[in-house]
RNA sequence: GGAGGAGUACCCAAGUGGUCUAAGGGGGCGGUUUGCUAAACCGUUAGUGGCGAAAGCCAGCGUGGGUUCAAAUCCCACCUCCUCCGCCA
């Protein structure tokens, strides 16, 4: 969430960002009357217990004295009632506000384009060398069949659409994928793995910005209050809610494999083929939490981490700056990894590294000391799919095939295989 | 799932309705002393949010409610941890 002091004494600001990305001012202007009725509100009622605090100790000396208080303690009497009436009121307007500024989502960074959607999107750099085939390459999904390596039958009957099997070398690859870019993150780039729950808490999902706007996306438990993740990014980053953390602990650099869960309602009909869309499916994520002035530098970093797993399996890729107007809720600032699928001749997303600032540290509520004895800071934190793991997997199978339908392995994969 | 017990500040811990403005100890920080270190002694130490120019005031003892003029303290619910029993990969 965004500072409320923040949005009270820079209003145009915000409005300014909000409206870049195409997101109302309305909420606003509405958090602007509501926390000023609270601030006169909390002022009286802050008066008020000042006066009882005065008379309670009045009281006490009287009745030690065992001198008569039936007129204060009436007056009191009165006094609290009041108290707890305006209170009442107060929690109101708390509770009005809360939703308001959960609801406004990041104000994208000065440096972001401006844009509407991801056709606005801009084109930072390419890697690699797209291969020439001399024959028609085929879409990953009929290659996967065809191989016995990938079963969406037998998947819709168990699970319903969207969801597949691996079989055989299938599993294997995929394992191999998952294992490889762990090992890659960890020893040579530097992050500490963790394994989390893939079930969280409400709390863990506004933490992160899930909730409350985006619950239609999430799968959640009929008995418990507990949703799947969409991503590790939410219990990852959730790892440190309502710590401080000390000083000298930043970077904090995690990877994590999970698998993630996503509803995915709102894209009938969009990606229906193949494993590119699906309601489970790999990732291995990297997040961070920094410090709040080298969170742009971390960004950077972060890309190039997820972007030397494309390079060590030699897929070709680009890395897209999104647009304003295409920044996800919580994203102060985005660039997205496309890998190359020759069958369809387009880039299609495999990662998406963000900086959020302190939109998720604030609503999470982590900070950390930037010195011994200094008061408490928000971190920034950020993430970044390093990568995705379905949508690996389907990239290899389309840039490693062969004429005769077999498969090449990449000669990374091959001590995991 | 059942039965007990416990949550107080960085840590340990006292506190069963009114100078609790939370005792005491440890640790941290600052100081005195000192050739240096240690010890001793003195001082200091919850983060945070709100109002205010400031002084200050208000909130805060796991969380949320309630009782009361007044709650760390009494009542209710919940959460977490510990011990034992049952079940279980």
């Amino acid at each position: 969430m965004l500072d409320p002091k923040f949005i009270r004494s820079n209003p145009d600001l915000v409005m300014a960002g909000l409206t870049n990305r195409g997101a109302e001012i309305a909420p606003v202007e509405n958090f602007l009357s509501v926390d000023e009725e609270w601030r006169k509100l909390t002022a009286k009622i802050d008066e008020r217990k000042a006066r009882r605090n005065a008379a309670s100790e009045q009281i006490a000396q009287l009745k030690k004295n065992k001198t008569d208080a039936s007129k204060l303690l009436a007056e009191m009497k009165v006094l609290s009632d009041e108290i707890k009436t305006l209170e009442d009121e107060q929690k109101g307007f708390e509770r009005q506000i809360e939703e308001i500024v959960m609801a406004i989502p990041n104000i994208p960074q000065a440096t972001v384009p401006k844009g509407k959607d991801c056709r606005d999107n801009l084109q930072v750099r390419m890697w690699g060398e797209k291969r020439k085939f001399d024959f028609k390459p085929l879409p990953h999904d009929e290659l996967g069949k065809k191989l016995d390596i990938l079963d969406f039958d037998r998947a819709a009957k168990i699970s319903g659409s969207r969801f597949v099997v691996y079989k055989g070398l299938g599993a294997a690859l995929e394992r191999a994928l998952i294992s490889f870019m762990l090992d890659l993150h960890i020893k040579e780039n530097g992050y500490t793995e963790v394994m989390t729950p893939a079930m969280v808490l409400p709390e863990s999902m506004r933490g992160t910005g899930q909730l409350p706007k985006f619950e239609e996306e999430l799968f959640r438990c009929r008995d418990d209050e507990l949703y799947l993740i969409p991503t590790a990014e939410v219990s990852v980053t959730n790892l440190y809610r309502e710590e401080i953390l000390p000083s000298g602990s930043l970077p904090i650099k995690h990877v994590a494999y999970s698998p993630c869960f996503r509803r995915e309602a709102g894209s009938y009909g969009k990606d229906v083929k193949g494993i590119i869309r699906q309601h489970q499916f790999n990732k291995v994520e990297l997040v961070k939490f920094v410090e709040p002035d080298k969170s742009n530098d971390e960004l950077e970093k972060l890309t190039a981490d997820a972007e030397l797993v494309l390079k060590k399996l030699n897929l070709p890729y680009r890395i897209m700056q999104l647009c304003s107007g295409d920044l996800g809720f919580s994203a102060a600032k985005t660039y997205d990894i496309e890998v190359w699928f020759p069958s369809e001749n387009q880039y299609r997303e495999i990662s998406s590294c963000s900086n959020f600032e302190s939109f998720q540290a604030r609503r999470a509520n982590i900070r950390y000391r930037p010195a011994k004895d200094a008061k408490p800071e928000f971190v920034h934190t950020l993430n970044g799919s390093g990568l995705a793991v379905g949508r690996c997997f389907a990239a290899i199978l389309e840039n490693y095939q062969k004429a005769d339908g077999t498969l090449e392995i990449p000669e990374v994969l091959k001590k995991y295989l």
